[in-house]
DNA sequence: GCCGTTTTCGGCCCGACTGTTTTCAGTCG
């Protein structure tokens, strides 16, 4: 049982003691139990009763409980809520509108069970007759329902920047004197945004009337004065939130989350003798505001540097600014290098010199050319003869002088076996190696995680490309255990890869912590196929300040020359 | 269900909006 499935569990026994209207800080903690498997580095299921409950948050019955799903693969206790409640009844509680007590009235009074039953009995005029409801909520769910087809939950990072930078623009032009900026998660810079949060501070109250005439505007969730929600084309809830100039640190603080890190930061607050809301900072005493125009007041006030959105999940980042131990987080500038990318000589839009010129556009003073190898025949893969014909051609592009160095490399396929697709003679004859999986992806664990320590162990691996095979919102990753391949790339000092590409980011976030926290290089590339793709490192710059990444823990970042000695395969010789 | 260097019991973050209401419950973030 893996973390996810876990905090599965977790979840669906805490929507469920929802629905059974149970002790609300009861299913707090299964929930935040939940969040805390979700995100957690390690393998909870190889945890004993001790090692989980050293963790803040799980006591003495969530340790029983994950111990009895690592053991079994669930819980009596979740087996029991399930003969309860019929487990389809969760769906319903994700329908924009409906929640727990709703649902539970749906099934009491009208056995509903399924997004279907709901259907049914809306369009029969059911639902109206029940208590507490009637036919605009009816209405309201049958809207849910339609909708809930269309606009399929999350979205990738970037195409919801887009989507809010676009909104912002608009907004912008109508409250020309008003700050408005994206918080949220979008502001955190998570891998994937549920939906686009903005906040406008000094801006006319007109604004909200504004907003919900935004022409991609397809639906009206709410209308307020100070807080307003819309779906917009694209599939994505937009919410906008207007406060006074002088709330403005407050409000951005309060709505860029996480949630878990704000209620933190209140109990902080109360524990100090204040009150925190999206106003600002009030002393408890005589309700004097203390802060709110700045965010940087508001940790101050509360004895703490201030701490950059990316880092507020709850990962240490409360005690660090207590003890002015932040770290200065990487930024898109710091990158030097781009270390994965491909040519027309495999599956790339661009030839080599095309890309050089781009990535030199970009501000890169140096690449890696890593095309892929023999078997990816779809992509046209190399063979030696053909990897040692293309190093040439790169190096001889690279003997032009167009402004940025060239290194002549492959992106070679780590078979399923483990072994490498190129001989090593050829291997030792290229600049450097980005090593990764593209096939086999359903073996099992086990499998997996030996087929990448072997890679790993090969003498002429210096980077691990896109560890976990994910492709967000598409492919979960394949089963590996992570903990096992980052000690191995410590130990034999291959770099893991933060892979840039906008459905990959992978390392994630909580990985790419672990392997900075165990001494491991992190490169972070491009993984370009065309001279237009050198924009998404900025991407992949965001997990690695989600990952409390330094520059110095990035390759990349480092002078041409610098870099090339810091090559495992430089290293070995020295 | 979790937590505690004032507490092992009694707390646990806070406010806006909507719909169905005659003063509030449910939902959401």
């Amino acid at each position: 049982m893996d973390n996810l499935a876990i905090a599965r569990i977790l979840r669906e026994i805490a929507d469920l003691l929802e629905i059974k209207d149970d002790n609300p800080f009861k299913i707090r903690a299964y929930r935040n139990g939940a969040d805390i498997a979700a995100n957690h580095p390690h393998e909870l299921s190889l945890l004993d009763e001790t090692g989980l409950r050293e963790i803040p948050g799980i006591g003495k019955d969530l340790a029983a409980r994950i111990r009895e799903i690592a053991g079994t693969g669930d819980t009596a206790f979740h087996r029991e809520l399930i003969a309860e409640f019929p487990p389809t009844i969760l769906d319903l509680l994700h329908l924009q509108g409906v929640g727990p007590k709703t649902v539970a009235t749906l099934y009491r009074e009208l056995d509903i069970r399924t997004l279907e039953d709901l259907e049914s009995a809306a369009l029969d005029g059911r639902i109206r007759a029940l208590r507490g409801m009637g036919a605009r909520k009816e209405g309201l769910i049958l809207k849910a329902l339609e909708e809930r087809k269309r606009f399929a939950g999350r979205h990738l990072l970037p195409d919801a920047h887009d989507a809010a930078a676009a909104l912002v623009v608009y907004l912008r032009e109508r409250a020309p004197d008003a700050t408005i900026e994206p918080v949220g998660s979008l502001r955190r810079g998570c891998d994937t945004c549920g939906d686009l949060d903005l906040l406008a501070s000094g801006a006319p109250q007109s604004l909200m009337d504004d907003f919900v005439e935004y022409r991609l505007v397809e639906r009206v969730l709410g209308h307020g004065d100070t807080r307003s929600s819309v779906l917009v084309r694209g599939g994505f809830q937009a919410d906008l939130r207007l406060v006074a100039a002088d709330s403005r640190g407050a409000a951005m603080q309060y709505f860029t989350g996480s949630k878990a890190h704000n209620i933190a930061l209140r109990d902080r607050a109360i524990d100090q003798g204040f009150k925190l809301n999206e106003y600002g900072l009030f002393r408890t005493a005589d309700d004097v505001k203390v802060a709110g125009q700045r965010e940087e007041d508001i940790y101050a006030a509360l004895g703490l540097d201030w701490i950059p959105p990316e880092l507020r999940e709850m990962r240490g980042e409360i005690d660090a600014a207590r003890s002015h131990a932040l770290p200065r987080l990487i930024d898109r500038g710091d990158l030097r290098g781009d270390l994965h990318m491909h040519s027309t000589e495999t599956d790339g839009k661009d030839d080599v010199r095309t890309m050089a010129e781009a990535a030199r556009e970009a501000g890169l003073e140096y690449i890696a050319i890593t095309d892929h190898t023999r078997s990816l025949a779809m992509a046209n893969g190399l063979d030696e003869r053909r990897a040692i014909e293309s190093a040439a051609r790169i190096r001889a592009v690279d003997a032009e002088g167009l402004g940025v160095r060239l290194l002549a490399g492959v992106e070679c396929d780590i078979k399923a076996d483990g072994s490498l697709d190129l001989a090593d003679d050829c291997l030792a004859a290229l600049d450097i190696v980005v090593a990764s999986v593209h096939s086999a992806f359903t073996q099992d664990r086990e499998q997996m995680t030996a087929r990448l320590l072997r890679a790993i162990e090969h003498p002429q691996v210096d980077i691990l490309g896109h560890p976990t095979g994910r492709l967000i919102l598409k492919r979960q990753p394949y089963p590996v255990d992570m903990e096992a391949v980052i000690d191995a790339a410590a130990r034999h000092g291959v770099a893991i890869e933060i892979n840039c590409q906008v459905h990959r980011l992978d390392l994630n976030d909580v990985h790419a912590k672990l392997a900075r926290d165990r001494g491991v290089p992190l490169v972070i590339s491009s993984d370009a196929h065309s001279r237009h793709a050198f924009g998404r490192l900025r991407w992949g710059v965001m997990v690695a300040r989600r990952a409390w990444i330094q520059p110095a823990d990035v390759l990349n970042t480092r002078p041409f020359e610098a870099f090339r000695a810091l090559l495992r395969r430089h290293r070995r010789r020295s």
